[in-house]
DNA sequence: GTGCGATTTTACAATGAGTGTAATTTTGAG
DNA sequence: CTCAAAATTACACTCATTGTAAAATCGCAC
């Protein structure tokens, strides 16, 4: 059988690795130079070295390249919510969990993602997916963590907890991040007394 | 200078509503049918007994078909927000406002057009869309009328009152309509009880 | 280090949405 | 009827995305 070093990384793993990289910084800098819509794929490829085809092994679309970023956030999120106690609220788990997350936040690159996101339609409609999926983690979290609550109450607890995650971005990217995003997270959930 | 008639419709006025409905009725058909992804432009622009580049005349894009039933949509909700009356609290007001504009829905084909919007990625992206600029119309009417409180505290009354919209409908999609919208919704709203 | 199979890269061609342009047809007001 | 505006169309283009198949590269076995 094949021997599969998974600690030691091949030269193979390693191109991979670089050229994802390559794309991606390739891409961020034109994308806040020209625009997102502006630019175009034959320019993100020329500027990464790759053939147009190439991209497409590396990520399957123009959006991609900036939601892998966030990719396992939903089920980093659920682990979180998972790590809560049963005994408090589970909004207060909620806004718990948010606050765990947030401490591995790359504050200067999401504000620059967060401000191409923003001047797309296209992307702005698919950022909003991503929040909808992360309700969907935090309702089945919820559920599982908290079986003696309706799954009604649950799910409003889900919706409005990432509802509030949701202002919370938006007010801090408002700012160009001058604030922490836990301040505005916790101004957020203030007016959040359900039940 | 020209004379309008604004009640009589010219036959100019008469053939454009006849095709935007042709066009409406038979993608719609199509979309029904084989897909909302496997429907092309020249498709429905063949039933429709249109070129393709006129369709462009009528809608700026595929998306636009399902997206026109709705438009006009926030600028209602936001009327029917500045006709409560400020005695109730601003999220009472937001659930009577939603409950009036539902006595206004044609039921059997917000379904059809709601199954074909969850079979596509591209589509639910934008239905959410929709969502988000119910909520800015509910903010902003909810800041005119009750000026005294917070505009922080309205963002998240218009947040929790829109997504608790979107849960009932969700909800009442899940289960073909089988009980009326305002019956979810009010359920929704049980579990609001915010300040 | 050679060879072989798997992985990676590429060229080429095609589909489908959307846009620009300019020509042609239809409508309606005078 | 006549002419300007509105509506329709053909044509050609850009761009994202996908299919196919060939070519290049890698890494393990020998």
């Amino acid at each position: 059988m094949i021997q599969h070093r998974s600690d030691q990384e091949g030269l193979r793993q390693r191109k991979r690795r670089e050229t994802l990289q390559r794309i991606t910084e390739s891409a961020l800098r034109l994308f806040a130079d020209r625009g997102y819509e502006a630019t175009t794929l034959d320019a993100i490829a020329d500027a990464s070295g790759i053939s147009r085809r190439t991209f497409f092994y590396y990520f399957k679309s123009k959006e991609e390249i900036l939601a892998a970023w966030q990719k396992g956030l939903p089920e980093a999120f659920r682990a979180a919510i998972m790590r809560e106690s049963p005994d408090q609220s589970p909004i207060d788990a909620v806004r718990n969990a948010h606050l765990g997350l947030l401490t591995h936040y790359d504050a200067a690159r999401a504000l620059i993602i967060d401000r191409i996101i923003r001047s797309s339609d296209l992307l702005r409609a698919s950022n909003q997916m991503k929040y909808l999926e992360l309700e969907r983690a935090a309702f089945e979290a919820l559920c599982e963590r908290w079986p003696q609550k309706t799954r009604e109450e649950l799910r409003v607890t889900a919706m409005v907890s990432v509802g509030a995650l949701r202002l919370a971005i938006d007010a801090w990217a408002e700012e160009d991040g001058r604030r922490p995003l836990e301040d505005h997270l916790a101004e957020a959930f203030v007016h959040l007394k359900i039940k």
